[in-house]
DNA sequence: TACACAATATGTACTTACAACACATTAGAA
DNA sequence: TTCTAATGTGTTGTAAGTACATATTGTGTA
């Protein structure tokens, strides 16, 4: 008896013996990944395109079976790893995905998380294959149930970039005020008061004045701030928000 | 060839061709069911004896290994369905758990859901089973990695408890604002002023005012409110708070 | 029947967050 | 020097959050 099947007869299952044991491992499971990026004031993510046939012509998702031997965490890590070469980025799963014709070659179900990396601080090799950033709110049809993937992606990145210090991995070290109001815009598609938004991003006291000022820009320079460095870590969350709402 | 090799061979992976195809399935999915309930003024969740011999004398939460003709969904209105003979409940996804040795028998990739149920309104069979309720703050151990499945769960609860109409599902149809008191109290596990509930529970529009009064408390009876039928769906979120915060 | 009791129901004052809006300041370019 | 397009800092009115007080109403009991 394969370990397969052995290991199918210890777990409980109320109607099993109806079905072919066997079947049970009949289901892939994968991870996909969208990684959003931030360049030329819009909010990007990338893909790549589909190898599939019956999606040829469409992009989508960076993915992979998960193997037996790693968990997903790590799934998702080498998936960031070997597309970008970047490792250390910010990673959260957001939602599994299950439905039964999700993938034209059989029952795999997905577990998708998004990143958010620095465009431009890495530069990824992304010539050699065929990966390419894009801009999320030009996104027409993605292969697969990957445009559900990426909305999905995209409405808890825009819960969590309220609460949570996570809208800097997207930036560089340094940044202006106008960058970081910049980037909130192009996340959460609304126009900010710029005056309103200066006293509400003080308040939530994530920055660090660094004393120092743009010398780039064809106007005024605005002082440069960073992210306090006990809120660096990548993951790990914590509300910032003392009060029960 | 089986059909689950044949389709993993159409899978695109980076190094598909370092493991044996098959390894891919060698992975089972399951779904696990944290179904809350709330009696006593304790919030509680139904769990049944573990049936391992690792695990003896643990409890467990529901679960079963997700068959491959049902999507994720499916799966746990299912359990739900098999294990406490109601249907219709409100269900909502909140991780997947992956650890390598998450479970003694083999791979097993589970899904969580939480569940939220009325107690006294349905009587479900417990007695056949070994099905039994357990409150929650006082579970200190749980077969699995089901402890920390508990735990995710429970805090996305609270989370959603503040923006959204769920809690309702706890609660028979009509019911007083002491009795919603008690069960925000009892997830949140927090005091909360009675006055100042009243005028936050207001605020949010949720309730309707149905003229009635207590008839059965041994002091002076609270006007009873039901849930406004325009937010009864089971599923299906929507933000109820209008401002970018 | 009257009274104590244990809740309900409603209100006030203070503080904090939010939204709309105005004006002075500063570097670069013409 | 002046114009321009940003930055930086207010002000005001409104809504929401917090702490706290008092009157009201059914129930149970002496």
């Amino acid at each position: 008896m394969p370990p397969a099947m052995e290991k199918a007869l210890q777990l409980k299952t109320a109607e099993l013996e109806k079905i072919s044991h066997i079947d049970y491992f009949n289901i892939a499971i994968s991870v996909d990944c969208v990684i959003f990026g931030y360049d030329e004031k819009e909010l990007k993510v990338l893909l790549i395109k589909s190898d599939l046939e019956e999606f040829s012509g469409l992009y989508s998702l960076l993915g992979d079976l998960i193997r037996p031997d790693e968990d997903l965490e790590t799934a998702s890590y080498r998936i960031l790893k070997e597309r970008t070469g970047m490792d250390d980025m910010y990673l959260e799963q957001v939602h599994a995905f299950g439905g039964l014709d999700r993938h034209p070659s059989g029952r795999v179900i997905t577990i998708a998380y998004y990143s958010l990396i620095d465009i431009k601080h890495q530069k990824l090799q992304l010539s050699h294959n065929e990966l390419s950033w894009h801009p999320v709110h030009e996104i027409k049809k993605l292969a697969f149930d990957h445009k559900l993937i990426l909305e999905t992606c995209l409405g808890r990145l825009q819960q969590q970039v309220l609460d949570y210090p996570v809208i800097f991995n997207l930036l560089p070290e340094k940044f202006s005020l106008r960058e970081l109001q910049e980037l909130y815009q192009a996340i959460l598609g609304v126009e900010l008061d710029r005056r309103n938004f200066r006293k509400k991003i003080v308040i939530k006291d994530w920055l660090l004045d660094i004393k120092e000022i743009e010398n780039d820009v064809p106007h005024r320079p605005g002082k440069l701030y960073k992210l306090k460095p006990e809120l660096k870590k990548k993951n790990g969350k914590k509300k910032f928000s003392a009060t029960v709402r």
